[in-house]
DNA sequence: AATTATAACTGACAGATTGTCATATGTCAA
DNA sequence: TTGACATATGACAATCTGTCAGTTATAATT
């Protein structure tokens, strides 16, 4: 992550960097990325980029997580919110992400981050996914929740989570407005809570 | 794709290179595999490669590609089998994924691919995820399901999909017993098909 | 104000990779 | 034997990465 040199530069300097970095991660997955071209659009030498950053790796995974810091936030603000109402939650960040990832100017960044999602970055985005269960649990209401105790409750968030993922990346394929986006993912999320199967 | 001038090639040629391309990317995801890397072990001319494949991101769909097939073939056989009960279905292809991926042969291959999951790849080992609907949905038995008609099968396709593939991608993590991952698939499967919430 | 310590900056460079292309070689039918 | 076509080959230009030794800026101390 990011070196301290890097976090001791002026606002300025570096709100410059982010923004040519962000340029760069728009046009190209992080495969194609190059440092080269980070450079030229920042104007600043090769030697400093990496007096900043280890590698361009490390440059992308610094950006990503301005982003999912907020969404943690934002889930755990909505559980307290809704008195630990999980689904209740989760439509609401549904809709946060939403309109994050549309935004015109972060477009076409979410998209090559969305369709080219590692492990670590889908980690990043799931508050649960790996380590987060400690940190939502608490905030959770189990009594409405078909799970023995909530160490069933990880079982819901993976379903959940994973749903609502695959929903935001097929989202770019198939070029849903936002509204039907949400349709579907709600309906999905009626499913869950109900159950596929016919009662 | 895979050029003509590959396909052609004697079995026993082409065999080797397959042999070359997976154990580099066993080795290295897409993104630090290197063509050198794999013409050196091949003992094929750096020419040759690009006579065979477009770039290395062409080899790697071609491997895949092998494996893709597979998974959607025992699907929709095991659809047949099973009459059209597709939580059946799916919990036998899981068990099918997992030995797949298990084998020592295979093993440190489909970490690098899992961990590394793009859409496209995805797209790939989902049978439904895109465009797979159409195939699958004529073999479905909806009758038990909780959907007003055929049209919400994708629904519950996406839900089943997307926890089975999470679930692949985790066990990587979570150093899971095949025996205990199939336990968690299993447990989140029944949760899927009664629902979340308590009744 | 001068000196010293510490942090940041810089760009030339070695090492390595990619995709191409002109040339060579093989195959097969006429 | 010849021509037409497919395939093979490796040297090469273009490009990229990460490093490093030398330079400059900043801050603290005397």
């Amino acid at each position: 992550m990011a070196k301290q040199t890097f976090l001791n530069l002026p606002d300025e300097k570096k709100e410059n960097i982010i923004r040519a970095l962000k340029k760069e991660f728009s046009k190209s997955a992080l495969k194609d990325a190059l440092v080269s071209n980070i450079i030229r659009d920042a104007k600043i030498p090769r030697g400093s980029f990496y007096q900043y950053f280890n590698d361009i790796e490390d440059a992308y995974y610094f950006l990503v997580e301005e982003y999912s810091r907020k969404i943690k936030k934002y889930l755990l603000e909505e559980l307290v919110k809704n008195s630990g109402d999980i689904v209740l939650s989760y439509r609401k960040l549904y809709r946060y992400i939403l309109s994050m990832i549309e935004d015109e100017e972060n477009k076409e960044y979410f998209e090559k981050l969305f369709l080219n999602m590692s492990y670590d970055v889908q980690n990043m985005f799931t508050p649960n996914f790996n380590d987060g269960l400690n940190m939502i649990v608490m905030h959770v209401d189990v009594s409405k929740l078909n799970i023995a105790s909530k160490f069933g409750l990880g079982y819901i968030l993976d379903i959940i989570e994973s749903t609502m993922m695959n929903n935001i990346i097929k989202s770019y394929k198939r070029n849903l407005s936002k509204e039907k986006n949400i349709e579907v993912f709600e309906k999905e999320l009626s499913l869950i809570c109900l159950g596929i199967l016919k009662k």
